[in-house]
DNA sequence: GTGAAAGCGCTAACAT
DNA sequence: ATGTTAGCGCTTTCAC
């Protein structure tokens, strides 16, 4: 039933034909501001039905050029391929259009160049807000978007030059950190030093929750060795990757990991599996992100989830009451115990 | 940084003040095409160099209103909590990008409601293309992109009105069937009716998988009763209830179950573990999905995983090539053997 | 109570 | 080779 040449669309002028009466009267109808041009029902109640019968569309383009707000809030998400980022995204869609706001998501792969050349064609379509959750370069996104008169935030990852929501990364991570090293040691009658693995070295989420990782360490009195601090990147094969080459150095396997988010607990437990270290014991993990399967895979691992909610809400107050502080907000993450899980 | 009032944007007419010319020399360089317009390469330099100065974004609006094609392509999708749906939205974006097309995707989470109001919003942003990703009603949504002049297309669920690409669900799931009973005779000795859980019976999909589901059964001679299908819906505690409630009645477990989607696996495996049933020998699992660690939780548990890059070639094949016709267009799903998960 | 008219920023046909 | 002009469909004064 798909048509082949779009019938010409229909416009207010048709409209206006068809009820007798001006594009004027028409706009303000359908516009829901008739009471104030005290346009008489009966006109109103007429246009209402012809647009109807007409299966009338508004066309935003044109009427977003007229206007002065688009009304338009983007967002730039790295992947779908997780539950934190689809939650985030998800959340923030239907917040947005509880607010009368249009969202729009594109993905950008942390790909540093997609970045900015969706950032690009985002404000061509007039955002009025920019979202650059977890991107590599945010500043250079603000610094885009003041260009073009847009506002920004950041999400997930922090800039300079523009309010920044994110997990409290170095509490959570000090919290996991002590979590995991009880359990290992409830498991080993003494606790030992754990991994550290995933994530980008270079990028502050990864940095706080490293010196977390450290601090409930050094709470307990164990050094940690800078060999146990693997921040090899986000890829699943990445993690793995490095674990084969600690395995094949010959130095003895951690009892235990803080592993950096799902995507690299995937690798890792992926890489346990297969392997065959730890046959008759696995490793104690604890893992920075939540997932429900992950959830179920063994009894002694243990989640923080980052709080998806939280984190929109301070969002959508920084947009909603325009502040203007470039600041760093910090949402602390929550924990689940294994009873409720 | 952000600015509060936004300072009035930069318009092709201010730089063509500036380079001493006029808007529409500065529109065809902007765009590319000022070889055709023969315009001089020293004045192409010249208002390039000054668009970059000013920090000029284009308006698309403005762009598009004059335009007869808007490149913008849209996309309505269920849910992003699985990897399935979030890896169909990912390559979509940029199988769209490739094209030079702007891909708008919404998620409506099953809302039937929220799934036109959302069709409505995309084609007054004058999508050319309408995507309807596992939607309830996609007929509907064909009908608004019909009146409005814009095609449309199922993806996952197929409609009447429109060309539609789904996954090969009856045979997919007979052969999944067929895995599941030779595993569980493997290690039962002999095999046993198994349990469907999960989807909805109304929707074709589920239709389908329960029709293979029946006849993988068939072929080995072994009945399958009415009361083995279980499909109560996707969300996890829909199959957790549906398990709770069959245990409660009495009835023997299944020794392996055929789980409809990711989604509600998450419900079964959940349950499995919980409810303390099963404690000894858990039952054989076959799941129409896949997920990472879904295929670490244990090794007698079968996945399909739907050829999400095959669909969508299938789909731009439809969009590249303008095909007309209304059918089905079914796509054979994936088996990974265990060696290579 | 309602209509006429201007103009948002851009593109393309038509001049020169 | 480049400028002028006429809209695209809508909103919004302003005039009646």
């Amino acid at each position: 039933m798909n048509q082949r040449r779009p019938p010409k669309k229909t416009t207010i002028y048709d409209l206006a034909a068809l009820a007798d009466t001006s594009a004027s009267a028409v706009s303000a109808v359908l516009n829901g501001n008739w009471k104030k041009r005290r346009i008489s029902s009966q006109l109103a109640e007429k246009i209402t039905q012809i647009a109807e019968e007409q299966g009338y569309a508004l066309n935003m383009q044109a009427s977003l050029l007229r206007r002065e707000t688009s009304k338009i809030i983007g967002m730039i998400v790295p992947k779908y391929d997780n539950r934190y980022f689809g939650s985030i995204v998800e959340t923030f869609e239907s917040m947005a259009r509880e607010r009368g706001l249009f969202p729009i998501i594109t993905c950008t792969r942390r790909d540093p160049e997609l970045e900015v050349e969706a950032a690009r064609t985002m404000l061509s379509y007039q955002v009025e807000w920019l979202i650059s959750t977890g991107a590599t370069d945010p500043d250079r996104i603000s610094d885009l978007c003041t260009a073009a008169g847009a506002r920004s935030l950041n999400l997930d990852l922090p800039g300079k030059k523009a309010p920044s929501i994110i997990s409290d990364n170095f509490s959570g991570a000090r919290e996991l950190t002590r979590r995991i090293l009880a359990n290992s040691k409830r498991r080993l009658g003494a606790a030992q030093p754990l991994l550290f693995i995933g994530g980008r070295g270079s990028d502050h989420n990864t940095a706080e929750r490293v010196r977390g990782f450290r601090a409930a360490h050094d709470d307990i009195g164990i050094p940690v060795d800078d060999s146990h601090i693997l921040a090899s990147g986000y890829a699943p094969e990445k993690a793995e990757h490095s674990l084969r080459a600690l395995a094949a150095s010959g130095d003895a396997l951690p009892v235990g990991m803080f592993v950096n988010s799902t995507i690299s607990l995937e690798g890792v437990m992926h890489w346990i599996k297969r392997s065959g270290h730890y046959k008759d014991r696995t490793p104690v993990i604890g893992c920075f992100d939540w997932d429900p399967f992950a959830a179920l895979l063994g009894d002694e691992i243990e989640m923080v989830r980052q709080d998806v909610q939280g984190m929109l809400d301070a969002v959508f107050n920084v947009i909603d009451h325009g502040t203007t502080a470039d600041g760093l907000i910090e949402i602390p993450p929550i924990f689940i115990d294994a009873e409720q899980r």
